[in-house]
DNA sequence: GCGACAG
DNA sequence: ATCTTGTCGC
């Protein structure tokens, strides 16, 4: 599997993310009818991608578009983006559809630095975004408030839907409608439908067997 | 040194 | 995330 690339510097990458985590707005996301959601699945070293735009309002998927690429770094906790906002971008791109918000599979404003995939792709691409986490990467759970333990700050929810999500701040939206919007969303499924539709159309992505790629990795029919 | 650790 | 057998339910 891919390691660590050597010119790699982590006190690089965490000033990046301190630096963009400080271009996070927070402010009401509006009236909402099209969230797209984004994620990503693995088969090997590659990484299958695929965003799709769900309108609340007619209930119905309006458009999905997928990316294939070379997975040029590996998992590590705190540095999820270096493996995944690419492919999540780019697939993104390719989505056919204006949308209000975007859900992630990951963490927000919930990341030591404050700069959790859902945040990094906000900010890159200039986008209201939600990160919406099976699992917590940080903080401590209070109530159904997700608490920064070396500051006090709040920096996400628990919401509960099927199991419990926590949920938090991408881009320009506020904890409260991104927990809201969450849970009009929960399904009878783990994750929120946009998400579930996302996370099942990478996984088809798979049956596809790339057979070039561009330099920088993306697979090209 | 020990425990925690998105996908 | 992916791996991986049996098992439960529609």
């Amino acid at each position: 599997m891919s390691s660590v690339p050597e010119s790699f510097r982590l006190e690089e990458a965490r000033a990046v993310q301190r630096r963009l985590a400080q271009r996070v707005v927070e402010r009401p996301l509006g009236e909402v009818d099209v969230v797209a959601a984004v994620d990503v699945a693995y088969e090997g070293d590659l990484a299958f991608s695929a965003a799709v735009a769900y309108s609340m309002r007619e209930g119905r998927v309006l458009a999905a578009a997928r990316s294939i690429n070379k997975a040029l770094f590996p998992y590590v906790p705190t540095l999820l983006s270096f493996r995944e906002l690419m492919p999540m971008v780019r697939a993104l791109l390719k989505l056919p559809a204006k949308y209000d918000v975007v859900m992630v599979d990951g963490q927000g404003k919930a990341h030591p630095y404050r700069l959790g995939i859902a945040s990094h792709l906000g900010v890159v691409l200039d986008v209201a975004s939600i990160g919406v986490a099976k699992s917590k990467l940080y903080g401590e759970v209070v109530g159904d408030k997700l608490i920064d333990p070396k500051d006090g700050e709040v920096i996400g929810a628990v919401v509960r839907c099927k199991k419990p999500l926590y949920v938090s701040v991408g881009h320009k939206a506020t904890l409260e409608d991104a927990a809201s919007l969450v849970k009009s969303l929960c399904t009878d499924s783990a994750m929120p439908l946009p998400i579930l539709l996302a996370h099942n159309e990478a996984n088809r992505a798979k049956r596809i067997k790339p057979k070039a790629f561009d330099k920088w990795g993306e697979a090209y029919e």
